[in-house]
DNA sequence: TATGAATGAGCCTTCATTCAT
DNA sequence: TATGAATGAAGGCTCATTCAT
């Protein structure tokens, strides 16, 4: 109707694309405020408040509550793999992979997706398949982290006495980056990746050992 | 204090004990519910119910459910603070007190409060009380690390370029803990705290830097 | 009716049918889903689903849900009534007419609307409107089976104690066909017919009397 | 705490027999507004408003709407079945037994059980547990009533041609009379059961046949 | 004619809190 | 102290209806 070219190329039509511009919305606010209060404590009249809209319009897009989290879970968890794949299919060696790593996941945090990255930290009263989604993303992400410092020590790059341990501290510290980037917002992001990923690094690069 | 009358101290004070108790009690249940699904998930029923009471008779102990989680609060950072109060005033050099602090902070979230630690790291749906009282607890806790780190650069022990960011990424590393302890009990709490301030130590020490 | 010109008449007409397709398949199918789920428990995205049509699309064939389950009603007892008034008119004497009637109104609710029919057991659930115009329904029907009983009665084939409270249960137990005929389908809706009419004309055939 | 009597007989003490109350009072309305206008069209607000309780009390007796109406099943079928197993019980010849069980079975709905019979004629809309355990109290009916007629047959006092469609007719004729008592009320609940005993039991005595 | 989008009103259910016993 | 009862407020979800396209 909209397009009478011969082919029918763009399939999305005006409407389509309304939808999906709608669904993005309703993500992002959905995101912030559920990085912001967590599940239990954010209800839908409040997301639908900021996007304007009512409460019941929300189920033209999501079935439910937790269909809505679930989205909202794997935009980010999308957005954040994405990052890194470029990183893992890089062919630096390990010790650069890594503080890449690092970097890229620290812009994701701060930059990109500030608003939801809390979720991340942790699953506080998210219902179980939200849980299990979690799950499944930072496994994901997990591995990827594991294989880099596993080449890198096995390359000599690397030194740690507990390579588990060193990995789990890092994510700790990376995870908990939100939660207190945005008060000292004396460097930007980039500039807080570099720092980040220089002083990370020395988990895995033996001082005497 | 309750008691004025000689004769009778042991009446007063059996009762007197047993209210203390029952607060004990209530609060090592209600902070592990609370850690465990968060502030909005978690519910007066379930706490009583737990405890084998009735939700009414909470209220005889505690005027709200707000100040029974401001009182689990209080309690881990009470617990917390005294392990600390303790190395920091050991006459110990800043880097042997630093690793010690660390190792006294793992202790505590990983066998003396395993249940509530998740507690402070993040205060997702926490009402604003309780925020503003996590939020007290978290910086005497960051000035007494602090204190230590800046006295052990001054000293020529510890070496870092950044040292707020090398402190904010070690807290994050171990609030972390406890979300992925439980999972690899294959060291106990003592052993997983020499280890943990082993690795972390080495982010206030310069490798070739 | 809608069509003034002569020229095109078929064009018109062919809307008319179409549109009068449609509500045909609107009737029906929303009579079934009606009499299976009651009023209040029958949604219009449902029915639309059923016909492959938009929640909205109904609107342009009826003004609410309410003037919807009217014209099933109305359908219904249209149907019903017309095989009623073919009995009626007939010359045979009072007791043949009373079996044939039974007859015909056991073959509407088992052969001819097998779905519909239970709408008319009761009227939980619906609006006033719709209860009214089931009670006109009804009342032509008890109107015109009374008559026969009085003159059956007057004429001497029929005896009965009490006719109102007689034509009454004889109601009832052909309401009552459609709950259970389904489930005993060794007959064929006519045997049915037969089998009824001849054991409910016994309510007024007194035994002894 | 009431009773100071040696043995303890009356476990009921008065806020038990409050309680039971209460759920009496509760079950009769539900009772009736159910049988008035369905499940679906029937709102917990209603039952409480007419109750003068809150909505939220409800639930401190119930656990759900549906085992709300669940419970007011069981009351009547269980007040029904009470007073038909009497009837079984009698050493009266079958056709005295049935007899009695029909005028019994009107008695309970015209009389004992006025509100609440409706909900016995049809299940529309009620949820899928509900509409099983309608279906057991039905089953344990007509076990009854199929019971006294075989016997009835066996001995020669009834004659009947189809006696499992004569049954059906007659649980027909008799799950109706709700539907129209009220409005001919010349005659007692009792002058009724006689009345329409008399007139069912035409169904199962042959005429000529 | 057809429909996606939007929504107000309403319903079931939960929960922190109060109160009488 | 202990608790059953009661409830207002709120939240998730449904649905008939309207409207712009």
């Amino acid at each position: 109707m909209t397009s009478q070219l011969p082919a029918e190329p763009d399939t999305v039509s005006r409407a389509d694309r309304r939808r999906a511009k709608r669904i993005e919305d309703i993500l992002r606010i959905a995101t912030s405020l559920l990085a912001e209060r967590g599940y239990a404590a954010t209800n839908l009249d409040e997301i639908a408040e900021v996007l304007d809209l009512s409460k019941a319009s929300l189920y033209h897009y999501f079935p439910s509550k937790e269909h809505l989290i679930l989205a909202c879970l794997d935009r980010i968890g999308d957005s954040t793999n994405r990052q890194l794949r470029a990183v893992a299919a890089s062919a630096a060696p390990p010790r650069d992979r890594l503080h890449e790593a690092i970097r890229a996941q620290v812009l994701v945090l701060t930059r990109d997706e500030p608003a939801g990255s809390a979720i991340f930290i942790h699953d506080l009263g998210l219902p179980e398949a939200a849980r299990n989604r979690l799950r499944e993303l930072t496994e994901q992400h997990d591995r990827l982290f594991r294989s880099i410092i596993d080449e890198g020590i096995r390359a000599g790059e690397l030194h740690v006495p507990d390579p588990a341990i060193a990995r789990l501290l890092m994510h700790g510290a990376i995870n908990f980056i939100p939660s207190w980037y945005h008060r000292s917002a004396r460097m930007s992001p980039e500039q807080l990746g570099d720092v980040v990923a220089d002083e990370l690094l020395r988990l895995f690069e033996g001082g005497k050992t």
